[in-house]
DNA sequence: TCAGTTGTTTATAT
DNA sequence: AATATAAACAACTG
Protein backbone atom coordinates (compact mmCIF):
# COMPACT_ATOMS: atom_id res chain seq x y z
CA UNK A 1 0.00 0.00 0.00
CA UNK A 2 2.38 2.76 1.38
CA UNK A 3 3.54 5.28 -1.27
CA UNK A 4 3.12 9.16 0.05
CA UNK A 5 -0.85 9.47 -0.57
CA UNK A 6 -1.28 6.42 2.14
CA UNK A 7 1.86 7.49 4.30
CA UNK A 8 -0.33 10.86 4.41
CA UNK A 9 -3.50 9.26 5.43
CA UNK A 10 -1.42 7.41 8.42
CA UNK A 11 -0.16 10.97 9.42
CA UNK A 12 -3.45 12.45 9.67
CA UNK A 13 -4.75 8.61 11.31
CA UNK A 14 -2.03 9.11 14.10
CA UNK A 15 -2.59 12.87 14.63
CA UNK A 16 -6.67 11.64 14.93
CA UNK A 17 -5.51 8.96 17.18
CA UNK A 18 -2.66 9.56 19.16
CA UNK A 19 -2.28 13.76 19.21
CA UNK A 20 -2.46 14.57 22.69
CA UNK A 21 -3.13 11.15 24.29
CA UNK A 22 -0.26 9.32 26.79
CA UNK A 23 1.57 6.29 25.96
CA UNK A 24 0.79 3.75 29.06
CA UNK A 25 2.69 1.11 27.19
CA UNK A 26 4.16 0.01 24.40
CA UNK A 27 4.05 -3.95 23.51
CA UNK A 28 6.26 -5.40 20.98
CA UNK A 29 4.66 -8.30 19.31
CA UNK A 30 7.59 -9.12 17.18
CA UNK A 31 11.27 -7.43 17.90
CA UNK A 32 12.59 -8.23 13.94
CA UNK A 33 10.48 -5.04 13.46
CA UNK A 34 12.83 -2.67 15.99
CA UNK A 35 15.64 -0.93 13.81
CA UNK A 36 17.99 0.90 15.75
CA UNK A 37 16.02 -0.16 19.21
CA UNK A 38 15.32 -3.38 21.33
CA UNK A 39 11.41 -3.42 22.87
CA UNK A 40 12.09 -2.48 27.04
CA UNK A 41 14.29 0.56 25.66
CA UNK A 42 11.51 1.47 23.48
CA UNK A 43 8.98 0.79 26.06
CA UNK A 44 11.11 2.78 28.82
CA UNK A 45 11.58 5.92 26.49
CA UNK A 46 8.06 6.56 25.02
CA UNK A 47 5.65 5.30 28.46
CA UNK A 48 4.28 8.39 29.93
CA UNK A 49 5.20 10.44 27.23
CA UNK A 50 2.56 12.30 25.30
CA UNK A 51 2.50 12.50 21.03
CA UNK A 52 2.39 15.69 19.40
CA UNK A 53 1.30 16.25 15.74
CA UNK A 54 3.16 14.23 13.78
CA UNK A 55 4.78 14.89 10.15
CA UNK A 56 5.74 13.08 7.13
CA UNK A 57 8.49 13.25 4.67
CA UNK A 58 7.91 11.17 1.23
CA UNK A 59 7.44 7.85 2.42
CA UNK A 60 8.73 8.55 6.35
CA UNK A 61 6.16 9.18 9.16
CA UNK A 62 7.57 10.76 12.08
CA UNK A 63 5.35 10.64 15.30
CA UNK A 64 6.95 13.33 17.79
CA UNK A 65 6.35 13.04 21.32
CA UNK A 66 7.45 15.19 24.33
CA UNK A 67 9.70 12.91 24.82
CA UNK A 68 12.01 10.88 21.61
CA UNK A 69 10.11 10.66 18.17
CA UNK A 70 9.34 7.21 16.69
CA UNK A 71 10.25 7.19 12.79
CA UNK A 72 8.19 4.69 10.83
CA UNK A 73 8.38 3.51 7.30
CA UNK A 74 5.77 1.18 5.94
CA UNK A 75 8.18 -0.70 3.41
CA UNK A 76 5.48 -2.41 1.49
CA UNK A 77 2.96 -3.91 3.46
CA UNK A 78 2.67 -1.49 6.73
CA UNK A 79 0.23 -0.46 7.72
CA UNK A 80 -1.97 1.66 11.13
CA UNK A 81 -4.37 0.90 12.94
CA UNK A 82 -6.22 1.62 15.81
CA UNK A 83 -8.43 -0.47 18.08
CA UNK A 84 -9.79 -0.30 21.81
CA UNK A 85 -9.90 -4.41 22.16
CA UNK A 86 -6.46 -6.21 22.50
CA UNK A 87 -8.09 -8.90 21.31
CA UNK A 88 -8.83 -7.83 18.15
CA UNK A 89 -5.14 -7.94 17.44
CA UNK A 90 -3.90 -9.00 13.68
CA UNK A 91 -1.04 -11.44 13.99
CA UNK A 92 1.05 -8.91 12.01
CA UNK A 93 0.70 -6.09 14.46
CA UNK A 94 4.31 -5.72 15.28
CA UNK A 95 3.95 -3.10 17.88
CA UNK A 96 1.15 -1.56 19.64
CA UNK A 97 1.05 1.26 20.79
CA UNK A 98 -1.28 1.46 24.29
CA UNK A 99 -1.99 5.18 24.92
CA UNK A 100 -4.78 6.87 27.50
CA UNK A 101 -7.28 6.30 24.79
CA UNK A 102 -7.14 3.24 22.68
CA UNK A 103 -4.46 1.49 21.00
CA UNK A 104 -2.73 2.14 17.88
CA UNK A 105 -0.93 -0.98 15.94
CA UNK A 106 1.78 -0.62 13.36
CA UNK A 107 1.14 -3.93 11.00
CA UNK A 108 3.85 -4.81 8.51
CA UNK A 109 3.39 -8.31 7.38
CA UNK A 110 6.75 -8.13 5.25
CA UNK A 111 8.23 -6.08 7.64
CA UNK A 112 10.00 -4.68 5.02
CA UNK A 113 10.57 -1.20 6.73
CA UNK A 114 10.60 -1.07 10.31
CA UNK A 115 10.81 1.43 13.56
CA UNK A 116 13.09 3.22 14.49
CA UNK A 117 13.17 5.47 17.92
CA UNK A 118 15.09 9.20 17.47
CA UNK A 119 16.39 11.42 20.18
CA UNK A 120 15.94 15.09 18.61
CA UNK A 121 15.58 16.41 14.82
CA UNK A 122 19.47 15.76 13.86
CA UNK A 123 18.54 12.29 14.99
CA UNK A 124 15.67 12.19 12.70
CA UNK A 125 17.42 13.44 9.73
CA UNK A 126 20.27 11.06 10.07
CA UNK A 127 18.04 7.84 10.05
CA UNK A 128 15.70 9.31 7.11
CA UNK A 129 19.35 9.95 4.96
CA UNK A 130 19.68 12.07 2.00
CA UNK A 131 16.02 12.34 1.03
CA UNK A 132 15.32 15.16 -1.79
CA UNK A 133 12.04 17.30 -0.79
CA UNK A 134 8.94 16.03 -0.10
CA UNK A 135 7.22 15.51 -3.25
CA UNK A 136 3.87 17.16 -2.58
CA UNK A 137 5.32 20.24 -1.57
CA UNK A 138 8.13 20.69 -3.31
CA UNK A 139 8.16 23.89 -5.14
CA UNK A 140 8.21 24.34 -9.00
CA UNK A 141 11.52 26.05 -9.21
CA UNK A 142 13.34 23.67 -6.64
CA UNK A 143 12.03 20.54 -8.68
CA UNK A 144 13.89 22.12 -11.97
CA UNK A 145 16.93 23.28 -10.27
CA UNK A 146 17.27 19.57 -8.32
CA UNK A 147 15.71 17.40 -12.22
CA UNK A 148 18.43 19.88 -14.10
CA UNK A 149 21.44 17.96 -11.91
CA UNK A 150 20.17 14.45 -12.71
CA UNK A 151 20.83 12.32 -15.10
CA UNK A 152 19.82 8.62 -16.48
CA UNK A 153 16.04 7.81 -17.13
CA UNK A 154 12.92 9.52 -15.89
CA UNK A 155 11.43 6.75 -14.16
CA UNK A 156 14.06 5.92 -11.77
CA UNK A 157 14.67 9.43 -10.98
CA UNK A 158 10.89 9.72 -9.53
CA UNK A 159 11.71 6.58 -7.50
CA UNK A 160 14.92 7.60 -6.59
CA UNK A 161 13.67 9.55 -3.08
CA UNK A 162 16.52 11.99 -3.76
CA UNK A 163 15.45 14.06 -6.38
CA UNK A 164 11.54 14.31 -4.59
CA UNK A 165 10.67 11.80 -1.97
CA UNK A 166 7.28 9.66 -1.44
CA UNK A 167 7.08 9.15 -5.41
CA UNK A 168 6.45 4.89 -5.45
CA UNK A 169 6.49 2.51 -8.31
CA UNK A 170 2.76 3.15 -8.82
CA UNK A 171 2.52 6.61 -8.76
CA UNK A 172 5.55 7.05 -11.08
CA UNK A 173 3.85 4.86 -13.67
CA UNK A 174 0.44 6.93 -13.34
CA UNK A 175 2.10 10.75 -13.05
CA UNK A 176 4.52 9.60 -16.18
CA UNK A 177 1.42 8.20 -17.71
CA UNK A 178 -0.99 11.49 -17.14
CA UNK A 179 1.85 13.57 -18.69
CA UNK A 180 2.63 11.37 -21.54
CA UNK A 181 6.24 10.69 -20.74
CA UNK A 182 8.02 7.60 -21.26
CA UNK A 183 9.34 5.69 -18.58
CA UNK A 184 12.30 5.38 -19.67
CA UNK A 185 12.95 8.47 -21.48
CA UNK A 186 16.27 10.23 -20.74
CA UNK A 187 16.10 13.24 -18.68
CA UNK A 188 18.21 15.24 -20.91
CA UNK A 189 15.79 14.72 -23.85
CA UNK A 190 13.01 16.65 -21.61
CA UNK A 191 12.31 19.85 -22.63
CA UNK A 192 11.44 22.71 -20.96
CA UNK A 193 7.45 22.16 -21.64
CA UNK A 194 7.84 18.48 -20.48
CA UNK A 195 9.88 19.24 -17.11
CA UNK A 196 6.78 21.46 -16.04
CA UNK A 197 4.23 18.93 -17.30
CA UNK A 198 6.12 16.39 -15.37
CA UNK A 199 6.06 18.71 -12.32
CA UNK A 200 2.32 19.65 -12.81
CA UNK A 201 1.39 15.89 -13.09
CA UNK A 202 2.81 15.06 -10.25
CA UNK A 203 1.45 17.81 -7.91
CA UNK A 204 -2.05 17.36 -9.35
CA UNK A 205 -1.77 13.07 -8.75
CA UNK A 206 -0.36 13.31 -5.57
CA UNK A 207 -2.97 15.65 -4.51
CA UNK A 208 -5.89 14.10 -5.90
CA UNK A 209 -4.37 10.56 -4.40
CA UNK A 210 -3.98 12.46 -0.76
CA UNK A 211 -7.91 13.16 -1.12
CA UNK A 212 -9.02 10.26 -2.29
CA UNK A 213 -9.84 7.27 0.40
CA UNK A 214 -8.44 4.57 -1.39
CA UNK A 215 -7.67 6.47 -5.57
CA UNK A 216 -6.34 2.58 -6.84
CA UNK A 217 -10.13 2.18 -6.51
CA UNK A 218 -12.30 5.54 -6.64
CA UNK A 219 -9.94 7.10 -10.07
CA UNK A 220 -11.39 5.31 -12.50
CA UNK A 221 -9.81 6.80 -15.65
CA UNK A 222 -6.53 6.52 -13.91
CA UNK A 223 -3.18 4.00 -14.81
CA UNK A 224 -3.69 2.50 -11.45
CA UNK A 225 -7.08 1.64 -11.72
CA UNK A 226 -6.25 -1.28 -14.56
CA UNK A 227 -2.75 -1.93 -14.03
CA UNK A 228 -2.05 -5.51 -13.83
CA UNK A 229 -5.67 -6.81 -14.99
CA UNK A 230 -5.24 -9.19 -17.76
CA UNK A 231 -5.85 -7.75 -21.13
CA UNK A 232 -6.21 -4.23 -19.60
CA UNK A 233 -6.18 -1.17 -22.35
CA UNK A 234 -5.13 2.35 -21.49
CA UNK A 235 -7.80 4.30 -19.94
CA UNK A 236 -7.50 7.03 -22.47
CA UNK A 237 -7.18 5.28 -26.09
CA UNK A 238 -7.85 1.49 -25.30
CA UNK A 239 -4.57 0.55 -27.01
CA UNK A 240 -3.63 -2.62 -24.82
CA UNK A 241 -1.09 -1.38 -22.02
CA UNK A 242 2.77 -2.69 -21.63
CA UNK A 243 4.24 -4.32 -19.49
CA UNK A 244 7.90 -4.02 -19.00
CA UNK A 245 10.45 -3.57 -16.65
CA UNK A 246 12.17 0.12 -16.34
CA UNK A 247 14.65 0.68 -13.24
CA UNK A 248 14.15 -3.20 -12.19
CA UNK A 249 10.41 -2.35 -11.74
CA UNK A 250 7.86 -3.90 -12.75
CA UNK A 251 6.06 -0.55 -15.27
CA UNK A 252 2.97 -0.23 -16.91
CA UNK A 253 2.63 2.03 -20.17
CA UNK A 254 0.60 2.74 -23.18
CA UNK A 255 2.81 2.36 -26.36
CA UNK A 256 0.26 4.82 -28.24
CA UNK A 257 0.42 7.99 -25.84
CA UNK A 258 3.92 7.58 -24.34
CA UNK A 259 7.06 8.21 -26.84
C1' DT B 1 6.54 -25.31 -7.02
C1' DC B 2 7.12 -20.83 -8.87
C1' DA B 3 6.45 -16.11 -9.97
C1' DG B 4 5.16 -11.89 -8.28
C1' DT B 5 4.58 -8.01 -4.86
C1' DT B 6 2.71 -0.19 -3.92
C1' DG B 7 10.30 -0.36 -0.77
C1' DT B 8 14.98 0.25 0.51
C1' DT B 9 19.84 -1.04 1.13
C1' DT B 10 24.03 -3.10 -0.29
C1' DA B 11 27.48 -4.75 -3.40
C1' DT B 12 29.33 -4.55 -7.84
C1' DA B 13 30.01 -2.75 -12.30
C1' DT B 14 30.07 0.98 -15.50
C1' DA C 1 30.61 11.01 -8.43
C1' DA C 2 26.46 9.19 -10.39
C1' DT C 3 24.05 5.76 -12.40
C1' DA C 4 22.69 0.83 -13.48
C1' DT C 5 21.84 -3.85 -12.10
C1' DA C 6 21.00 -7.65 -9.18
C1' DA C 7 20.37 -9.56 -4.88
C1' DA C 8 18.77 -9.54 -0.28
C1' DC C 9 15.45 -8.64 3.14
C1' DA C 10 10.60 -11.29 4.44
C1' DA C 11 6.00 -13.22 4.13
C1' DC C 12 2.75 -14.03 1.99
C1' DT C 13 -0.82 -14.88 -2.51
C1' DG C 14 -2.42 -17.05 -6.81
Amino acid sequence: MPELPEVERYRRFLERHALGRTVRRVVVTDPGILRNTTAPALDRSLRGRTFDRPDRHGKWLIGWTDGPAVLLHFGMTGDLVHGRDPGGRHRHDRVIFELSDGEVRYRNMRKLGGLWLAHGPDDVASILGPLGPDALSVSRRQFHDLLRARRGQVKPALLGQRLVAGVGNLIADEVLWQARIHPARPLHTLDETARDRLYETMKAVLRSAVRSDDYVVRRRNWLVHVRGLPGAGCPRCGTPLERTQVGGRTTYLCPACQR
